[in-house]
RNA sequence: UGGGGUGUCGCCAAGUGGCAAGGCAGCGGUUUUUGGAGCCGCUAUUCGUUGGUUCGAAUCCAGCCACCCCAG
């Protein structure tokens, strides 16, 4: 029987997926890390885990990893933020922490394979969108390094959310009725100003300016505010204004009509290809991810060096935020995706 | 101090005798493996104040208070 290692969160998924692998007749190994919040959130985490692996009777391994978590995808959350920029944690962990180390743990089992409950496919090489539209959780795998794709198994990535809920009801998972995690999973009550506040040596006060270079009010700091941004200004001009850009070398917050939203042009650095053929051509046409929560738009593509490319839309995009990701797709196949730097 | 003007929710602002529009801001919810956005909902028993007229006033009258402008 082939062994494959499964990324146990202790919650639905990665249970469900157990279930799937299993079936598949898969040899399935569990491993859950550890990575952030108090003490007791740790350990509930393990504790759920280790439910799940014991109700399938599977081997599992876990491992604290919290001060290398800090130091990576933390230091990567307050460095974004303090450089005007708008971080995706999720996207950064994935690349950084969560695959590598479930990679290792694989290899010191001596296992080939390893999977997660991501909602995305692999087919021949290619990663996939989940079948799931509303589920698909390819973006977050963007930044993966394409040699490994190979190795991954997404078993629920052919279902839909609530099939899978289902199944885990019907097999009586112990999990089955948590809810979806959401948030960041270092950040305590969806609240990620506090954990902001909890370093004021990160950020200080400074003006709004508009386009014209009034000073309309006093901000609290960049890394409050993001592009695109309307609630929580405090600003009152009779129409609706958001934040239009961050300059950190002014520390300034500048804002504007939503008009003043919309772009054509912008370009992703750190760009990484997961799909062969692509980064060596002139340019070529795409779909593209500007956030997580966004429909794919086409473009077209223009690859640069030192891992850059520049992109322009075929119809102006709303809030393009430097930090953020654009993920590229030609109809479901994930080609790669990069941070937008400008 | 004379002359004029204004005073309605945090901001702007409708309303000129019949039981306080709206926008912005704010708040709550929804959505979501990031931040936002969007969507839905909430938000002045009260109109500077005190009296008066009236069946009834934020809307009419008078006094007072505050602010603004022009004179000086």
């Amino acid at each position: 029987m082939e062994k494959v290692l499964v990324a146990l969160s202790g919650g639905v998924d990665s249970g469900v997926a157990v279930h799937l692998l299993r079936e598949a007749g898969y040899d399935v190994y569990g491993y859950t890390f550890l990575t952030s919040g108090s003490a007791e959130d740790r350990k509930e985490v393990a504790e759920d885990a280790g439910l799940v692996a014991d109700f399938f009777s599977i081997p599992h391994k876990i491992e604290d990893i919290k001060d290398e978590f800090e130091d990576s995808v933390v230091s990567y959350f307050l460095r974004e933020y303090t450089e005007g920029r708008t971080p995706n944690p999720c996207v950064y962990c994935n690349r950084h922490i969560k695959f590598p180390k479930l990679l290792a743990a694989a290899d010191a089992w001596g296992i080939d394979k390893v999977a997660t409950g991501h909602y995305v496919r692999v087919e021949e090489g290619l990663l996939k969108r989940g079948l799931d539209s509303r589920k698909d959780q390819s973006y977050v795998l963007c930044q993966l390094a394409s040699d490994d794709i190979s190795r991954f198994i997404f078993p629920l990535g052919e279902y839909s959310k609530g099939k899978i809920r289902e199944i885990a009801a019907s097999i009586s998972l112990p999990v089955a009725h948590k809810g979806d995690s959401q948030e960041i999973c270092f950040i305590p009550n969806d609240d990620y100003k506090a954990v902001i506040r909890a370093y004021p040596d990160r950020y200080k006060e400074g003006n709004f300016v508009d386009k014209e270079g009034n000073i309309l009010g006093r901000h609290q700091g960049l890394p409050f505010y993001t592009k695109g941004q309307r609630r929580g200004i405090g600003i009152a001009l009779g129409h609706p204004v958001y934040v239009t850009g961050l300059d950190p070398y002014t520390n300034s917050v500048f804002l504007g009509g939503e008009d003043e939203l919309y772009g054509s042009e912008f370009q992703v650095e750190s760009m990484n290809y997961l799909a062969p053929g692509y980064e060596e051509l002139e340019s070529f046409e795409a779909a593209v991810k500007i956030r997580y929560l966004s429909e794919a738009v086409p473009c077209r593509v223009y690859p640069l060096k030192e891992h850059r490319a520049a992109i322009a839309l075929s119809e102006p995009g709303k809030s393009i935020t430097p930090g953020q990701y654009g993920v590229f797709y030609n109809g479901d196949i994930v080609i790669g995706g990069g941070v937008i730097s400008k």
